[in-house]
DNA sequence: ATGAAAGCGCTAACAA
DNA sequence: TTGTTAGCGCTTTCAT
């Protein structure tokens, strides 16, 4: 590395203390102003910028936050750093991503590395095994360090903090009676996401809709191999004579269009669908996916708006404050698989 | 925040210096057993944890690398990021990863905030802005500062630094030819990146593919507005009477095979698809894509590899080293859209 | 208006 | 075997 200019070099050249310097900078009203000039003009000749580590070490602040995400080839998760990025970035924070791919082992690995005074705070959606598992600890001691958590999507009650959510639950049930409204009575929840908190929310939503009508039959098609749920859903759909399909996940939802069109079945004059996640499936599936969108960039810029709000504001050096969890609405986006 | 337990902290209530506290926590020899015994078990006691900034700054050293995407949401530069991460994080680095959207401005922002001591070099893939500009003096300063640089993809021949490229030109004159050699006559080329590196590129490649065939008729659809372009390509299919079409992006392919479905025509029975970019969409369309799979996560692997290199090589200190330009095979992926 | 000095947390050469 | 000291680059208080 070549070296970089410091203020030692400048002072030195300039002949002026580095105090001076670092006030001059600053415009500091106690220098001269000619003094500031003489120091500017060095500085900018050099391309002098300060180096972020020192400023760190010395203010105690990175202007930097973690963010853990489950995975990211999941356009979910991708939109979610998008939206994080816009909003940290404009606000001259840094992002330092990570994915835990699931792994538990991996999320307390990150958070400990993260957490030796790398990032000001973390943004982050559990991993499915720590899901499973429910071990916290990482997390806990997070909160006894004063670090601010944001989580999002992924939550846990146990850790108090704040929380950005979709209204998984009420977007699946609008979802379903949408589809009964348009006169659909025989309907398949198939997902490969059942064992997911979240996906035990739309599973809920979707059977309270059938059960405040009556006549509407529901068949939970649960896709356990991933390799095979193609066939899976393609014999279902031959077999079952059903009317519309409500895909938890946005490849369901995909490959029941994608079956429907190989078996020749109409949609959606035959079939409605309706997913989940306004990904890229959705726009460009055949015919277009009507999708329950989360809005994820807006969850992600939201996520980091309250961390960077917890972070600016002094008082929350203090433990006193109370968490929030703000919920982000869905919306139906309808598009040309349904009715 | 709470007070992080420090070596300070450590070496007084043992009443031990902060060297010897420092020196036992590396079991250095010249340390006596008993005494790191002591050390490690107060140390542990606490969960002390060296500070990340402190040992940076002064080991000139941050284990972090800086990756600059143009994207985030186009599943080719996710699956690059993902590649990136694992090999980096395998490694014991992190990565902060910051995305530019195309643009020139955020590309040189990003590079002037990262290059102050944040991190130990630079993954990224020119924004499509900087490369219809050719301004690439931020990227020139890098090298003046001796920061090792590892481009993929979007590069630039006029920096000299490591590069990832894929054999663009090579996988469209060999989807080209297949598609030739499986009957095809008369072939579309759609795309919206006709004016990126990588599409001229690939453009090139099937015009040689063509030239080297007599007969071979080739109609060449740049979509300008991604709005329209569903529009553009629905009645380009309609009036042309073609019997293949090369996607030289992903959507391109897949609405080429959407609108196909729309306007009755069979694929790969009349006309034939191949697209690049084996993503989401080339999965789970219908009929599945046959694509050019350009091995995006063993790319971005492959990127953080060599640039972990330099950075673990002391010899590369010195600017004497060659610059090294890695080539990744793309392979055709075979599926359901072409004969 | 300018500078000296301490300190953020750590490492390492040197002293004891 | 342990401790002292200087220094990484910066900020800031307290002299001068």
């Amino acid at each position: 590395m070549r070296k970089k200019v410091t203020l030692k070099q400048l002072a030195k050249e300039l002949n002026l203390s580095i105090s001076t310097i670092s006030k001059s900078l600053k415009n500091d009203a106690e220098i001269s102003q000619k003094t500031i000039n003489r120091v500017h003009e060095l500085a900018d000749f050099y391309n002098y910028k300060p180096n972020a580590l020192a400023v760190s070490l010395k203010s105690n602040k990175t202007n930097t936050i973690g963010v853990l995400l489950p995975e990211i080839l999941n356009h979910f998760f991708a939109k979610i750093l998008f939206g994080i990025e816009q909003e940290a970035s404009q606000k001259g924070y840094k992002i330092v991503t990570c994915i835990t791919n699931e792994s538990y082992k991996k999320e307390v690995e990150y958070v400990e590395m993260l957490n030796y005074s790398s990032v000001d705070g973390f943004i982050l959606a559990l991993s499915q095994e720590t899901q499973m598992l429910n071990k916290l600890d990482h997390f806990r001691e997070l909160k006894r360090d004063n670090v601010p958590i944001v989580m999002f999507d992924r939550v846990s009650a146990e850790i108090d903090c704040d929380k950005v959510i979709v209204d998984d639950k009420h977007a699946s049930k609008t979802s379903m009676q949408y589809l009964i409204d348009s006169g659909c009575s025989k309907v398949a929840v198939i997902s490969t996401i059942f064992n997911l908190s979240v996906g035990k929310l739309r599973l809920e939503g979707a059977r309270e809709a059938v059960g405040d009508n009556k006549g509407v039959v529901l068949i939970e098609l649960p896709i356990t191999n991933i390799e095979t749920g193609e066939k899976e859903i393609e014999s279902f759909l031959k077999n079952n004579n059903i009317d519309a399909v409500l895909g938890l996940d946005e490849t369901a939802a995909a490959v029941a269009i994608n079956m429907s069109n190989k078996l020749g079945y109409k949609i959606p004059e035959e079939i409605s669908v309706i997913g989940f996640t306004d990904g890229l499936l959705s726009k460009y599936s055949y015919p277009k996916l009507t999708t329950v969108s989360q809005h994820a960039e807006e969850l992600g810029a939201k996520a980091a708006k309250m961390l960077l709000e917890r972070l600016e504001d002094p008082s929350s050096e203090t433990r006193n404050y109370q968490s929030k969890t703000e919920i982000v609405k869905t919306s139906l986006i309808f598009r040309d698989s349904t009715r």
